[in-house]
DNA sequence: CGTCGCGTTGTTAACGTTCACACATGACGC
DNA sequence: GCGTCATGTGTGAACGTTAACAACGCGACG
């Protein structure tokens, strides 16, 4: 009964053959058409889970012009909020029935984002998801001309269309609100490395919270998002005593802006406040604590899938509000002396 | 001269027509047979630039039965290793002419990754690639009858076939080892959550250090390798006074330690020694730096890509040695007082 | 009792590649 | 001058699925 040609897997034709009926059927069964009575579809199915038959998606991809698959372009999976990020929408992808092809890069330059875009529309994606940090890879982004939607997926200024993303500059301000609500009249600033868009935004935000209270922004330095730039930075905040605040861009620049101020003899945060921002699952148990801001990667993932599918439902310039980050006070955070 | 069907992408058809020769010479020229005459070659290139013609990877599937497409399942993306892992598998894969789609999932357990399986054979990948921790995982990922090679790519033992990874056992026995050679004469041990094979392995390693020395392995107590379960158990060890030395399965998990250990009023290292594994980019810029154990990702990521080539060249059980992890001896680990 | 309609199934033709050939053309050796 | 061979090119048939439509059986309705 069970007519398989040998070697190869099972196709539908296979199946079809060992029911008796034809691979048009079969082929109803498995996108469940109503169209099928009940015990053929009975049958059918036992057959595939006796052959072991499984759909070749290339066949489908082919002969109905619809991958089922979104493409998803991201850097930096070594940092906390990508990766979570990347994960959130493969999550999300799936539980709508995509499945997201996830490229990770080292790092993201205009070659890199159009190799992957390349290789992404090779496997004729019906979508592409793009990560993306760096500000002049977003004006590049935009003007992508692929046959599908590209969604941005980071960086994001404000509600322009396919394109989700957390308020930075509200990140900022908030967290340079709080150490201004404390008491301290001029907040100091570890950047990101500048040209990156989340590090230009909570940069500006830093900005605002200081301009809104009339007062002057305090010292500022550039960093890399690495430790080692926190590190390095914090040596020299620790040099100006004037200083007693300071807002990192991220909790691992934080980590090492730490470091330098306790190696400084400057007491965290007794002498210098210090606010980081990501929330790592580490930043809770700093010496001391670290105050910070909190993204929610799970609801952007899931926000991002949802502005996808709307784009290929056919909206054209679907839009989304951004995310509001919240500030979570720890120890690291105190009024000035 | 450009004959294009309107609507639909460019197909080999599309460029042949354009050109005036027939589809099995493009197919030719972009697979890039000698057996094409310089300037015909020429004129399809520039056919082919001018239509934006793309090669259609789902047809070439099709007809070739080859997807030059290697799956992976990793979970816990957000962890510092299997992320780097993921990344250097997705760029050395990349390298070797073949996408990786990567799964991404929150968390492994037998459902999950039958589930990834079956939707990576869906996409005709031509192996799979498991990045997966759990020992019970682990063995039943060895059941698993794929019709394709599956390539273990963590939590290994020994030079097993089709399996790379890290030798777990060795960097926790140079760990302690390492504490041991200070003067301590006994290590506690706070653990991964037991039942994930690194786990059980840099705990094994820890036994053996003790035992090679004569000596009793200190007290043990198991984690998650959440910061926060590394915080519990320092609290814990830092009410036993004989305790002067810890090794911790993770760096995140060594963050905890130091905090409950400082927080106790027990100074690190003159009180209580600490060593971590992973070498994240933080645990340099601890209070007080970090000694760990640092595990080379990029060269098994590589590694992984080449067994599992090697798999796919016909090698029926190729098998590879284990990488050597290397010690980072930091501030945290000192004599006992 | 014939015919319409609906529910179910079958038939045939795409889809865009690669593969296995067959077919031209010209060079070369004898 | 003719067979042989290499080089370049074309032809037709897969590959396994979906799409569009045709066909069948059967009950209901006029």
């Amino acid at each position: 009964m069970t007519a398989q040609r040998s070697g190869r897997a099972p196709s539908m034709a296979d199946v079809a053959a060992a029911v008796g009926v034809s691979h048009q059927t079969v082929s109803r069964v498995l996108n469940d058409s109503s169209l099928v009575r009940p015990d053929t579809r009975e049958r059918v199915l036992a057959a595939i889970a006796e052959l072991g038959y499984r759909r070749n998606n290339a066949a489908r991809a082919l002969a109905s012009h619809r991958s089922r698959r979104i493409g998803m372009v991201a850097a930096h999976l070594g940092y906390y909020g990508p990766s979570t990020l990347a994960t959130a929408v493969q999550a999300a992808g799936h539980e709508s029935g995509y499945d997201v092809s996830l490229i990770a890069v080292e790092h993201l330059d205009a070659d890199t984002l159009r190799d992957a875009i390349e290789r992404l529309l090779g496997e004729a994606v019906e979508a592409i998801v793009v990560a993306v940090a760096h500000t002049a890879l977003l004006t590049e982004a935009h003007t992508i001309d692929a046959p599908v939607p590209v969604v941005l997926a980071q960086g994001v200024t404000s509600g322009q269309p396919l394109a989700v993303g957390i308020d930075q500059t509200a990140g900022g301000r908030t967290a340079t609100d709080h150490l201004l609500g404390l008491g301290h009249t001029r907040v100091a600033h570890v950047t990101g490395p500048l040209g990156w868009a989340e590090a230009d935004q909570r940069r500006v935000g830093w900005q605002e919270a200081h301009t809104a209270r009339g007062l002057e922004p305090g010292p500022e330095i550039e960093g890399d998002w690495t430790p080692e730039s926190g590190y390095r930075a914090g040596l020299r905040l620790a040099e100006d005593a004037s200083v007693s605040a300071v807002f990192v861009a991220n909790d691992a620049m934080a980590v090492g802006v730490l470091k330098a101020l306790v190696e400084s003899g400057r007491r965290v945060p007794d002498d210098v406040s210090v606010c980081g921002y990501d929330d790592t699952p580490e930043s809770a148990f700093l010496l001391p604590s670290l105050t910070t801001v909190r993204q929610s990667f799970d609801v952007l993932g899931r926000q991002v899938v949802d502005l996808t599918l709307r784009a290929l439902a056919g909206d054209e310039a679907p839009t989304a509000p951004l995310l509001a980050p919240e500030l979570k006070v720890r120890g690291s955070t105190a009024p000035p002396a």
